[in-house]
DNA sequence: TATTGTTATACTCTATAACTATA
DNA sequence: TATAGTTATAGAGTATAACAATA
């Protein structure tokens, strides 16, 4: 009955996405941080001089939506904010942060492997070039 | 910078999906329905027999939030709620609700042919078994 | 006793508009 | 004049608990 729709690349990217980002939602969850969370702090591992917007631009989360965001982060002291200049702001990560985003590298690498393992070899190395070619 | 996520396999699908939904969104607002009342209205197409719970067991979608997806559809006159027994209801395309399915059928065609269309021909076919490896 | 449809509710994520201050 | 950070707010999507009626 749910064959006609998973013959649909499009649905079955949508159920795949909700299926993995469930999943690395409850591991991340156990460990203190969102998806989005754990993408803003991958992102500023060994760096010290992005800004809010670059990190938004980047990962494509609204210049607003960022606010509550780091907040968060800076709440639970991962990362300061520190004025570049009377305008921006550079997110650093605070030495709790670094260990923090080491810990997070190690999840996200087992579960990056784990969800490769699902794939069959043979479909196994095209599935980033083309998920890639859909959106970059 | 991004190019370090964008070669996380989640990320990517993340991201990917993301688009994708964000595009299809954008198409079928355009005619009145949203993604979850596509796959809903591609389910039950040419089907009369499926409740409200068996479609949301199908698509992932709890019992309760059935109910205002389903009152939507049937306000715009797509469906109808036919008592099955005196408990379970059969969700039923109306005549108007046959031809807004023919054309939402032909929109999605139209759709999952340019998405494939964006992936290099040596990934492509490898994408849609990928996928379904992951969640089904 | 389990299931169906339903109501009410809450939480997350995301999008928009507007404001202040600075480049 | 454009950009950065911020506030407030609204809309989707989704999750949970509870209820009455029926299988």
């Amino acid at each position: 009955m749910t064959d006609l729709l998973a013959q649909l690349p499009g649905y079955a990217l949508r159920r795949a996405a909700n299926t993995v980002m469930g999943e690395l939602g409850d591991i991340l969850a156990e460990h203190g941080f969102r998806i989005t969370e754990a993408a803003v702090l991958l992102l500023v591992r060994d760096r010290a001089d992005l800004t809010s917007s670059q990190i938004g631009r980047t990962l494509d989360i609204q210049r607003a939506n960022m606010v509550p965001l780091l907040n968060r982060l800076e709440s639970a002291g991962w990362v300061r904010r520190e004025p570049l200049d009377g305008k921006s702001m550079a997110i650093v990560p605070t030495a709790a942060g670094d260990a923090k985003i080491a810990q997070l590298g190690t999840l996200i690498e087992q579960f990056e492997t784990e969800l490769l393992d699902r794939i069959p070899a043979e479909h196994r190395d095209h599935l980033l070039p083309a998920l890639n070619a859909i959106w970059r």
